[in-house]
DNA sequence: GTCTATAAAGAGATAGAC
DNA sequence: GTCTATCTCTTTATAGAC
């Protein structure tokens, strides 16, 4: 959550995320977001125009900046592998560094009216494109076993991946980092193509 | 969701698990409930207490389903791999067959009261001992990589198992033996632990 | 075991002053 | 940009007849 210094809309869904993910979305009242702002609850709709925005915009961003790190961290990077590895790594951290409102997107999307949970779904769908396709570039590379589909390469990574907002803790035993090492290395040990014979 | 044959008590469990996990605890009101059970609003407190009494059922009764899939899967197996084959393999299998308690469970623990929520994760922290203790054998039995703590060995399990709940439908691409298929096949190539150097 | 009727509280959102 | 006051609707749960 954000300083008070900060403008007031961008505290709000910072708060908003926070709430959303400690307590449910529909269990988050409008006058619990405005105590904790520290304002009444009708100035909150000076700075929202609903609380179902706040989660709408909540998704959006964890989907924007998500993608945007991992689409930088693979930037410039050739080699297929390590493609892989710092994609990992750089979903991991986005993932835990935004991890209120990356929870609240993957767990309170049923929340929204259709119409916008379809837009959140597509950016989702776009996100998936490009992990798949990163998983993809090193399976014809031959550094990923070819002996499953690159849907279910995917489907294994996410699983991988995903379920660690549930458990973890900022100040916890593992770190970002080592959360990151530690999945990189079972699934990477996991997919990768080995030549098993000796010579 | 079971038939109109059954006990109308059990029927609302089931049903309570369907829609509090497509609509979230919070979003589901006791008359979505007694609609789609054919049923007065009222009718429904004399086979409830409360609606947050359907919510701890579900979650224990999850729980305790899963346990004793995976204590009568690896059963009499005395094989160390064997067992965490078995394991994986039930523990799949019971979530899907079980899929909207066990979403539930996962996803709407926070709507418990803090003294049910304490049960519930009293009744997790002991299926997660079991789990631990089955992957420990394994690596006493130095068929699973000793590199990792059996911790880790367990946080990456659960990891790469529960996220599935998320993305499996019934009827989909993938049957729960080929969800488990799948998992089992990253989780143990990357977990196992292999002699590399030839002879 | 199910009904009609209703209580009592809490929800999201708006009006209009300052 | 924040306030007080309030509207309107929905919520969980209960009372008591059948």
């Amino acid at each position: 959550m954000k300083p008070d210094g900060v403008v007031t809309a961008e505290r709000l869904l910072d708060l908003a995320a926070t709430l959303f993910w400690e307590n449910g979305y529909a269990a988050t009242t409008t006058r619990e977001l405005a105590e904790a702002l520290g304002v009444q609850k009708a100035s909150l709709y000076y700075h929202m125009a609903s609380k179902e925005d706040l989660l709408y915009e909540i998704c959006m961003e964890s989907l924007v900046n998500i993608h945007e790190a991992v689409s930088q961290a693979v930037g410039e990077v050739r080699d297929p592998l390590r493609r892989v590895q710092l994609m990992i790594r750089a979903h991991v951290r986005s993932m835990l560094e935004d991890r209120e409102k990356h929870a609240t997107m993957l767990t309170e999307l049923k929340a929204l009216s259709p119409g916008r949970r379809a837009e959140v779904v597509a950016r989702r769908d776009e996100y998936e494109t490009l992990v798949r396709g990163i998983l993809a570039d090193a399976q014809d590379a031959t550094v990923l076993t070819s002996e499953l589909p690159v849907k279910q390469l995917e489907l294994g990574l996410l699983n991988l991946l995903n379920w660690t907002i549930f458990w973890y803790r900022p100040g916890g035993d593992l770190s970002p980092d080592e959360v990151a090492s530690l999945l990189e290395r079972i699934y990477i040990t996991g997919v990768r193509r080995f030549w098993r014979g000796c010579g």
